[in-house]
DNA sequence: CTGAAAGCGCTTACAG
DNA sequence: CTGAAAGCGCTTACAG
């Protein structure tokens, strides 16, 4: 064991200024009244002393820790890493600490992270939950009257607030782009996880023009955009031209493209559904002899740093991350300062960023390409 | 305030289940003896009531959170985000909460953090300093008896750990590969921040074969690399082809790569010194004409996803990233656990990886090229 | 404005 | 093996 030094406390302050430790405690810890005489005692006391509170004896008492817990997917992707930024800008400005732990896509993981920041006495917590039928450990916190906040991704019917992107619109701006640049055989990669459907069922249910896929998680949201377009464009659909990888791996994706691009009618254009699957299609499109944009068009749900260097610079659907995070803090840091209102889902905007790799299809052996604008 | 249940206690578990809080603790925190029989009693208790336990009482008492703490420059950076997620899954692995903070790169808010985590009573913490000779918060922290191990950077004469990379040697292996294809103007970008001298007087200091860069920060033993490769080659060293941007901005890294690039005699390879200079020297390069590799050759320092499938493919000195987070939490849990060896220093190899951004130098008007190599 | 006392939810000697 | 009592370092009524 370290010998940690047992450190000074508000009794040896209090002792030292002689004065009760209610007072060096209210002086201290800034509450109650104090009278200037004794409060310049107490201060200069702590000083000499080097005096630091113990927040754990505080928060045992007070019963509020001022301290976040969050539960992401995997701090270490960009997208995970951009929201914690955010996040934790908001926290460190209100002097909150905040706790962080991984999920990894397990809902075992999820539940033991939920029930160690719940140990550790946290204020309120920000999720990513990564199942949207299994949140019961989630219900019990909100039951606890501990306030969460989810990101990008929601639990059915869990009533607590949300934060996340307009994720249809979005893919339906991305997928538009190319539908008038004349792209009529457009491939998408997305995780497309969870969902009990298959690809052609999912076609027919999203067709419906009532259909809505707001509680969906986002990659069904990103294809429901996708339908919508081709609805809009009158160009049908194929599932075909629809890679699943299914899980949150960048393998997964890059093997989809793979099989995608080495189909003798392949897409003349691709839309990804976020960083990873772009990782793992720009992966296989490395591996090919496809030229962007002559050959193959790209669009990619969420921007990354890189993509604005490299040649050709990517087109991306740009998702504020920062600000979600942000925006995921200040809602619960309301909720835990006492704000009550009904249940608030924030869902932001995405920003089409045009760079240059969309063309116009090249007419491939065996298809005939007609270009009609929308 | 939210009306925080007050929560089920210890105490009513040992109601319930009729024995002292005493017992109830020792089955519930799994110390000292306990009969089966009140073993049993007691933990159906706590099942029925739904007791968790509260980590901070305990704390308070045992003196020991099993919480560490971790200063980082920026957390949303990949080179910090793939430290975390190593530190995270050691933590993880350990049942040991994970407190996160961003210095930015300020001494202030590096301060601040470590003030936040001392009062949250953290076990340990983990810091990349950012300043090597602003110290003092740091030692008083290892004075009170909390170990600190630092990561890829570390201040002078603190008496603490240090997990980070061989610096000089994955340079002077990566330009010592571009000296070997021929170059002879060899631009490097990088922060080189710190240090009182010039690119001038650095060049002399580095060139005695005995200098010793190991306490100075990453990207002067990175220029140090740059030194002994030239040294070693016979190539003169020209202070014009160091970019200095001074701070870590990828914008500034940028600037300084085209400046550099913009020069009539140019250098024919860069060398960038880490992730965001990369990021703002690929920048310059997009925006220049020049092709690579045969215009130009890159090797990076630090190797991120995106360097394997843009087109070329970037060379890179791969840090273990991941295993330098998880080697300082595996210190920081030694020293915790009450191993007190003296000072140790792990220092991690670097790997050269060979994708195709590197070719000879096309002859440039006015210069003639021999190659020779070493 | 100040202090003595109680108490937050646990763990830790100490008797038995 | 078990329980009564004390106590971790603070804050919170409650008198005065």
């Amino acid at each position: 064991m370290s010998k940690k030094k047992t450190g000074v406390t508000i009794t040896d302050v209090a002792r030292l200024a002689g004065v009760s430790t209610a007072t060096a405690g209210r002086v201290l810890g800034d509450y109650g009244y104090s009278s200037r005489e004794k409060r310049e005692k107490v201060l200069s006391a702590a000083q000499a002393l080097g005096y630091r509170p113990n927040l754990l004896a505080r928060s045992l008492i007070t019963g509020r820790t001022k301290t976040i817990g969050v539960v992401a997917g995997d701090i270490q992707s960009p997208f995970y890493a951009s929201i914690l930024r955010g996040i934790s800008d908001v926290a460190e400005r209100n002097d909150f600490g905040l706790i962080i732990t991984n999920s990894d896509e397990n809902i075992e993981h999820e539940i033991r992270s939920v029930r160690l920041l719940l140990e550790k006495q946290v204020d309120g917590m920000i999720v990513s939950p990564c199942d949207p039928e299994g949140g019961e450990h989630l219900v019990s916190v909100v039951a606890a009257g501990i306030p969460i906040v989810q990101i990008d991704r929601q639990v059915h019917s869990l009533g607590a607030d949300f934060v996340g992107v307009d994720n249809k619109q979005g893919a339906h701006d991305a997928v538009a782009r190319l539908l008038a640049q004349g792209h009529r055989r457009i491939g998408m990669i997305g995780e497309l996880g969870y969902g009990d459907w298959s690809i052609e069922e999912f076609f027919a249910l999203a067709s419906a023009p009532s259909y809505a896929s707001d509680s969906l998680y986002p990659s069904w949201q990103r294809l429901h955009g996708y339908v919508e377009a081709h609805r809009e464009a009158g160009v049908p659909l194929d599932p075909m031209l629809i890679g699943r990888s299914r899980s949150y791996s960048a393998q997964g994706a890059q093997h989809q493209a793979q099989m995608l691009l080495s189909n003798k009618s392949r897409p003349t254009a691709l839309f990804t559904a976020d960083g990873l699957m772009t990782e793992g299609t720009m992966a296989a499109v490395a591996e090919s002899d496809l030229a962007l944009p002559d050959d193959l068009s790209v669009i990619c749900f969420d921007d990354l740093d890189w993509m604005g260097f490299v040649r050709p610079r990517l087109d991306a659907v740009a998702q504020p991350r920062g600000a979600m995070g942000e925006a995921a803090a200040q809602l619960l840091l309301d909720r835990i300062a006492g704000n009550d209102e009904p249940e608030k889902r924030i869902v932001m905007r995405t920003r089409q960023i045009v760079r240059g790799s969309v063309a116009p299809p090249r007419a491939l052996p065996g298809q005939a390409v007609s270009v009609t604008g929308q």
